[in-house]
DNA sequence: CAATCATTGTGGATTGATCTACACATTGTT
DNA sequence: AACAATGTGTAGATCAATCCACAATGATTG
């Protein structure tokens, strides 16, 4: 393989020295007009670009990061827009580290980021443990984006949970259902205080029915839409089916409308209601009724805690963004009912 | 900001000389058992990692990189997962660089990986120059996923196109349909000659369509569900309204899906297949028919070629996955139909 | 006119890991 | 016993950029 063009081979071309060379790609003090663009034109001739190696060596190389959980859920390309549009005329370039399925999940990608010292890390994955984040931050900038923790060593940005579950057990009361199933992963990524989002939209759910007397139905599978099909087929076909159910995420809603479909039913008479808001989900063909919680406008804060990081700032930031519901077709009122009122009684 | 443990001091913990822990670390020849345990410990006591700016001054990073030029498109989705299947095992790493919307499209990404020294390169965005990848793939190995180029600098790893489209157009044929529209991207993405998996979708196309004395309607969009579905209802609003609509990819057949729908006409009326097979398009509630190239294998494959260079082949390989036809109900036999006859005895 | 200062360019040290060359010890062969 | 072969560890150069200290120059000022 050949070799590229140092700053050395610029140096030569232009008749000059490193260091000044150096000076005009950092757009350093000192450099006089007429050098500049002598620099530059042998930098043009040659089609040179600066090593971000050998940058890294000094301690800059100029890169932001983004860890991501599941490449195919996409949400994350959201987050990823979001991001890219911050950092969109800042020299800084970006690049994604996909976690690669199994136990160590995002740890791995991070480690991969680390290992490259960029100059910031967004991280996403729900299970990487805060004492291991909070090492990473003493190295560099770090953002939570979608976990509740709050440390000091890093800041977060993460959806209003509460509020975003709250809206759509409102939506869901106030149409009458009264049997509404949750939809969520597995205890290890809803494990109480983990505060993943998981966490809280589970919390809450149950707090909510809890509150109304109502008996919580909380349905576990893995994060792909095909499980949460053949989770949500079981629930379809077992006692007491629901009239409605809340799907902690939208590639879980998807696997619920699928099931629905599949067990002859429509929603009309199950109401599914999603998370995320995900491009889908407002096709008319699902017209799937959502929380959106605004993913671009999360990467693109996630983006600008990082950089002002890099600009001195050293207390940690904690900014959680307002959800909306979006209301479609996938969610009505209830129709039918088997019993309910007999067994609210029971319940309550 | 603190700094990470280096080789130095890890020698100086295990009390012995820098080119002993590089040697344990890279599993070099000529450590004894004894040496290696006592660095290894003190490896794991500092939790050092090496520095891989360091190493890529010595010309090594273990890392290969993927150029997306589309981080909404669930196809690239596919890519990235059968990419990071082939390098989980080796010590290799995977870096995503997302090209950012704009003129330059997957440039400034693909700079991104070079800048960064990667060990090699998958390339996806149809744009780029195949002389400045030819020039790209002199320093570091290349793959171009997708586009039928034929260079002998670079690999190459596309889907049969022709097949496929040749198995689209047999299969709409088959049902009946006689006005088949084919909605694509704008005329850069499709020049012909440029071997994009567009042109070539378009030029299989037309020949078919020419073959058989039909009229080719050629539909042109942007890359997004959008933009495609207002393309679609243009379509349908105008004269001579198509029968079935060939996508050039699921994103633009969900649009026209979409649009389809806001017609109040249903896929009874008018067929709707796509390319790709994303994974939504086997959603009952959307049951896209759809090409099946095999992303995932084309992922596994372009990553195998990579590591097959690094191992010292020279010589450039081609390879050309063969796609499958997922028949779903967005396609059926036409129905209905205004003067065909009448038309095809004008045209041919 | 000497002293001070700002401007512009240069040399050399520095960063962390790798790799070559070599030193030294041990073992095996004749 | 002499010599080769092998195994194991170390010193020092190297990679490409940055950055500090300083030199050379010209402008300004008391």
């Amino acid at each position: 393989m050949n070799r590229a063009a140092t700053i050395n081979d610029v140096a030569r071309e232009a008749g000059v020295s490193r260091s000044a060379v150096s000076k005009v790609i950092r757009d350093a003090y000192g450099v006089s007009d007429e050098m500049r663009a002598r620099v530059n034109a042998a930098i043009g001739r040659l089609d040179y670009r600066p090593r971000v190696a050998a940058r890294a060596m000094r301690g800059v190389t100029d890169t932001l990061g983004i860890e991501l959980p599941d490449i195919g859920n996409p949400f994350f390309d959201k987050v990823v827009t979001g991001a890219m549009a911050a950092l969109s005329g800042t020299g800084c370039q970006l690049i994604v580290a996909p976690a690669s399925a199994g136990a160590e999940e995002g740890l791995q990608a991070l480690r991969t980021l680390a290992d490259r010292e960029v100059d910031g890390i967004v991280a996403i994955s729900p299970l990487v443990a805060p004492t291991w984040l909070e090492d990473l931050s003493g190295r560099m900038p770090v953002v939570m984006l979608g976990r509740h923790d709050r440390s000091i060593g890093y800041d977060t940005v993460t959806g209003d949970d509460a509020e975003g579950t709250r809206l759509v057990m409102d939506h869901l009361l106030s149409l009458g259902h009264e049997r509404i199933a949750h939809l969520t992963r597995s205890e290890e990524v809803t494990a109480p205080g983990s505060g993943t989002p998981h966490a809280v939209r589970l919390a809450v759910y149950e707090e909510h029915m809890r509150r109304r007397g109502l008996t919580a139905s909380v349905v576990r599978t893995g994060r792909s839409e095909a499980e949460a099909r053949e989770a949500v087929a079981r629930l379809l076909g077992g006692p007491r089916r629901p009239t409605a159910i809340f799907a902690g995420n939208d590639t879980l809603a998807l696997g619920a409308l699928g099931a629905v479909g599949d067990a002859g039913l429509s929603t009309r008479e199950i109401s599914v209601v999603g998370y995320d808001d995900v491009e889908i989900a407002s096709h008319p063909a699902i017209s799937l009724t959502s929380v959106d919680q605004a993913g671009v406008e999360m990467g693109r804060r996630a983006v600008e805690l990082l950089l002002s990081r890099r600009a001195g700032r050293t207390d940690a930031v904690h900014l959680a963004v307002m959800p909306v519901l979006r209301r479609r077709r996938s969610s009505g009122r209830r129709i039918g009912g088997h019993g309910e009122l007999v067994d609210r009684s029971t319940d309550g």
